[in-house]
DNA sequence: TCATTATTTCGGTATTTAGCGAAATAACAA
DNA sequence: TTGTTATTTCGCTAAATACCGAAATAATGA
């Protein structure tokens, strides 16, 4: 759960997650939507799996991705804790 | 405002940006805390600049480094927006 | 002016990343 | 088995990134 960050530092891997936050979507779906070779698409797949953020499931010869809800949820909140609520801290007691 | 995510990826960056949610520090504090050179650090510095997540303030020889609270918010939102809700969505606004 | 302290810039190397096309793998149908 | 479609893996190159030490810059005080 690391490397969520990296995952997200890619404009073509937030894109990836933007198109899924749609709906799910076959590799080729989105290949055809992101102008990128298709060898360089499973690449970034390889990143967002290893990072939790997406799930597949095979059906025949197609592979369909799918936003993994519950990390999503989790980079949130792990997202909160690290930058945000400056109140807590700022308001008094400036530093911990 | 585009490249937050790639500021954020790096760990030694996300550590800055949390010693700097307890307090403001001087670069030099900063750098008795992590364990890199100061150059390698003030590289870290440009791109959290760049970033617009820290703000800096010269006093004589010191420079202080503070989290810019405002980019800070809508960093989280525009997560909440690329990641969270599942229900609203489909309104493709830029490429994030 | 010279020295001191704090920080950045410069020059360099090593590692990582993104990208491609071609070949390999997988599932399945004829 | 052969062929077709979908996807991944395999080299490979180019660009970006992280890191360091040394030199440069900035502010100030003696």
């Amino acid at each position: 759960m690391a490397d969520v960050f990296h995952a997200l530092s890619s404009p073509v891997r937030r894109q990836i997650l933007k198109l899924l936050k749609t709906r799910d979507m076959t590799a080729g779906e989105i290949g055809d939507r992101i102008p990128v070779s298709k060898s360089t698409l499973s690449g970034h797949f390889n990143v967002l799996k290893a990072a939790d953020l997406v799930v597949t499931e095979r059906e025949g010869t197609t592979i369909t991705y799918s936003l993994n809800t519950s990390v999503v949820e989790d980079v949130l909140t792990l997202m909160v804790g690290l930058l945000g609520s400056q109140e807590e801290e700022t308001r008094d007691a400036d530093q911990a």
